[in-house]
Formats: structure tokens, sequence, C-alpha cells
RNA sequence: UCCUCAGUAGCUCAACGGUAGAGCAUUCGGCUGUUAACCGAAGGGUUGUAGGUUCGAAUCCUACCUGAGGAGCCA
């Protein structure tokens, strides 16, 4: 195996003079008269390292079968490169070649191929740089998000995958079943592997509640489902979901935690993986530096739905849906008001409670809720978040509200049990790893910020 | 799920009613401390699928499949 510090990536900053070994796939090579060059890559660094095979170490009809996707090992020397472009190249001294790839099948090519062309490739895809810069960014990203919460005393929760939850309405959620369902034929589900119907999670907030209210701030990181027909960039069916929570937390608090997070979360990838944002703004968003320093330049917006209205209604525009107080903001609202009107994140709070979910905390005003809604220019909503209602009556009554959309008191037994015992105001939010990935990468489809995308119609890999 | 657009060589595209083409890739030859290497030649196609219109369809029409963008839903 590739031990610590024998990575391309440490190669490439190592002083020339040592004798080194080098593994990797190869991504190109190119013939002199008297020497080889090999572009070796190991995934580690979006520059590959040069290997100089000089003529007569191998014989032709092995050096035939270094071509691009071809798996060696290469012992040799660290030299200066006599050559532009690189520090450093690895004068080989033995080749092995694990690995052939037949160029008349192989698929990658050493040209620059679609990202739509490289989607069905989703086995040999992580060999690309794309790919490469996409997938450090990601390992960097989640571990700037353990940092985050760890440096706060945060506890890390897992909630579980299977909820036996019906809250969001069956519709959106997988169903988990081991029983022989027969279209037509009604199923009992008491007979079920849980005794009862369940589902893959859509949520892990009920019970990060749970455990907020004995470690006081807790946070979960993991996979989250969405059974929705959603066929656009920036939804999956499986998808990782980071969801902080808070006791003795109000909104304010909230929205003062969701903006040190992002802004965290962005200077720290920009700290670990400049390379890779470079080589990914070349590529796919020339202005992906100036969009992340503008996240960091200073304070985010914060306005109330009240507001937002508002300002759509004074704005001039001639948006497609409504803007009165009430309706929901659409994709087009937000857009404007991040993107044209404040141009940077815009925290939206104190939306209308009918359109708001109920666990949200029921504002004085009788008509809206403590939740909150952040917003960045590209993306949209990264962030949704909320005070929980902590009143256990009020909480109830909310229950009571949505009975016809199939919400039943009882099943909520333990989350009223909790306003009960010791409740404490608190409060949480959910942000979309792979939507941050996106802000983060440029990239503009979400499929292609998740190693093995599932979205409606495609689960290989 | 709805709306719009697109499927032509391995890849990126051209031809838009009259014999299916180029660049890159591949193979072969040449040149070269090269780095998106360079020069020359060759092979490579049931134009997404199935129907229809026409003397003639990659091109026009219909349906379906696949993909992309927008919308809804949301993270």
């Amino acid at each position: 195996m590739i031990l610590a510090g024998q990575y391309v990536r440490d190669l490439l900053e190592t002083a020339p003079g040592a004798s080194v070994t080098a593994r990797g796939w190869v991504k190109t090579r190119r013939d002199g008269k008297n020497v080889h060059f090999i572009q070796l890559n190991d995934g580690s660094s979006p520059t590959d390292l040069q290997v100089v095979v000089e003529q007569g170490l191998l014989a032709p009809e092995v050096i035939a079968r270094i071509t691009t996707g071809a798996s060696l090992t290469v012992e040799g020397d660290l030299v200066a490169s006599m050559g532009k472009g690189q520090k450093v190249e690895l004068k080989a001294r033995s080749v092995v070649i694990h690995g052939t790839a037949d160029p008349e099948e192989y698929p990658l090519q050493k040209k620059k191929h679609n990202l739509e062309t490289l989607r069905p490739l989703g086995h040999l895809r992580a060999r690309t740089n794309t790919f490469g810069a996409v997938f450090r960014v990601r390992n960097a990203l989640a571990r700037a998000i353990h940092q985050f919460f760890q440096e706060r005393g945060f506890l890390y929760i897992h909630a579980p995958v299977i909820s036996s939850s019906d809250a969001e309405g069956a519709g959106s959620m997988f169903q988990v079943t081991t029983l022989n369902l027969e279209a037509g034929k009604p199923a009992d589900f008491s007979q079920d592997f849980f005794a009862r119907r369940a589902y893959l999670t859509v949520s892990g907030q009920l019970e990060a509640e749970i455990l907020a209210l004995a470690f006081a701030n807790v946070y979960t990181f993991g996979p989250t489902f969405r059974a929705e027909n959603s066929n656009t960039p920036r939804h999956l069916a499986e998808f990782y979901m980071i969801e902080p929570e808070m006791a003795f937390c109000d909104l304010n608090d909230d929205q003062d935690l969701a903006e040190a997070f992002l802004k965290s979360l962005i200077g720290q990838v920009l700290a670990d993986c400049r390379p890779d944002l470079e080589f990914l703004s070349k590529w796919y968003e020339p202005e992906l530096f100036q969009n992340l320093e503008n996240v960091l330049a200073g304070p985010f917006e914060r306005i109330s739905y009240t507001e937002a209205v508002s300002l759509l209604q004074k704005s001039g525009k001639n948006f497609e849906f409504s803007t009165e107080w009430g309706c929901d903001l659409q994709s087009e609202h937000e857009r404007y008001l991040t993107e044209e009107l404040f141009k940077k994140p815009v925290i939206v709070t104190n939306y209308p409670r009918g359109i708001k979910a109920f666990y949200m905390r029921l504002n004085d005003d009788g008509k809206t809720v403590a939740a909150m809604d952040v917003l960045v220019p590209r993306i949209g909503e990264i962030v949704g978040g909320s005070q929980r209602e902590e009143r256990h009556d009020a909480l109830r009554d909310r229950i009571r509200e949505h009975a016809a959309t199939g919400m039943h008191e009882e099943n909520y037994w333990w989350y009223l049990d909790l306003r009960r015992f010791g409740g404490v105001e608190h409060a949480g939010f959910g942000m979309g790893f792979e939507r941050m990935m996106m802000y983060l990468t440029g990239m503009k489809n979400i499929r292609d910020v998740i190693a093995f995308p599932r979205t409606p119609g495609n689960a290989e890999f």
C-alpha cells in the first residue's frame, strides 16, 4: 500500500535526490527518441508526477503496454526536472505494470470529456482530474464540518437511517419492508420486520432533538433519503445532511451558528484545497474564488419574511409567481434577493406558519414561526432551520392542526414528552452536504459532487 | 411530474430533403527532454428506437427511449 509521505502529492514536494517508490495510474505517455515520459497519478494531487523512463530500461513491448489507465509501481530517484512544468520528476530504475488498459477500449482519453459523458462511467470517472479535485474537496469539507463542531464541544450523534415516522407523508419516503408486496393485495405491516411500516429517514432532526436535550449541543452527519420525483441539478434521492441541534438556543443563536458554520467551512476548504479549487475555477466557474471570498467578506444580510415580501413587491421585477404575504418564496424570489439585491448570503426569518413545518416555534404574533432559511447566490437555499416549539400545549395543538394531513398525536408521544420533562428552548438547522459541495466546487450539477448519485431511474454502481 | 431543447465515428461537433464529413482519440510510419507534444497515412457509421410522408430522410411528421436546462418539491 501507499504509506503516508509516499503519495504523489508528497513526492512532488520532496527535495531532489531521494530514492522513492511511486504507485498510481497512467494519465498519458509521451515518447521521445531517448526517453519516455509517463504522467502518473494516485489521486492525491491535481498535478501528476512525471516519470522518466530512459530508452533501454524497458523492452519496447513493455513500454507499449503502459497506456492511459494502466496501473504501475515505479521505483527510482527523484531528480530536478530538466523540463518546464514541474520541479521534480521520477527517473525510473524499475517499472512494474500491475494492470493494463487496452487503449482501443478504455473510455477515458487524455482530452476533456463532458460531465454528461462521464456520468455513465461512474466506475472510471474518479480517475479524471475533475473528479479527483471534487472528491478531495469533499473529503476536506467533511473534515471541516467535524472540526467546526468538535471545536465547539458538540457531540457527534448518529440518527437512525430506518425510521417509523410518517410525518412527511409516505409519498416522499422510501418504504423499507421484508414483506413480499403484491399489487392489489393489502399488506399486513404488523407482520413486517419492524412490526409496523418503516421508511428510510428524511431527516434526523427529531432524534437529534432527543439527544440535544441530554447533551445540549449535538450534530448529525449522515445519509438522508427523499423519494420525490425531482429531476433537477440540485436534487438527489440519497444525499448527506448535517443537522446540528442546540438546547438553550433561540433563533438568533441559530442564525449566528449557521453563519459562523458556513464561513468556517469555506475558510477551511480554501486553506486546504487551493490547488484543487484553482483547477475547478479554471474549468468550471471563473468566479469561484470571488464567490467564496464574498461569503467571508462581511456579515450575512438578515431580513424577516415580511421584509423580504415587501422588498420583492418594491423591486419592480415582473415575477412569475405571487409575492403576496403568505405565499412561499419561489426560486426566482430567492435568486433576486441573494444574487441581485444583496449580492451576498441572506438569512430570511419568521415565515408564515402555514408554509412551514409543525415543529417550528410559533411567534407571539400568532401568524409566523421562528424559521430561518440561508440563501446563497448560485445555489439558493443551502441551510434551513428553526427554533423548535418547546411549549407542550402549543406543540400538541399544532400536531392536531395537521391531523387532516395524516399526523397522529399518539405517534409523537415521545416528541411531546420531551416538552413535559425538562423541556427547554432549542433550535437547529439542516445543511445539504452536496449543496455545499456545489457551492465550493462550482459544479453545476449535484450528480457531479457525489461518487454514486441516486436519482429517479438511476441507481447504477 | 410538467414545459423546452438535444441525441450523427471512442470523444467534441459539421452536414438541415439529393452519395455521411472534420478535429481529437486509436493503429502504423516519421520526428522530438516531452508535458492538451508535433508531421504523415490508415481503420472506424443500420445518423437513439419504431413507425409514417416522399422518387429519395441524419434532415419533415408521430410515438417511445435516453440526456440536459427550466418549474414544482426541497437540502
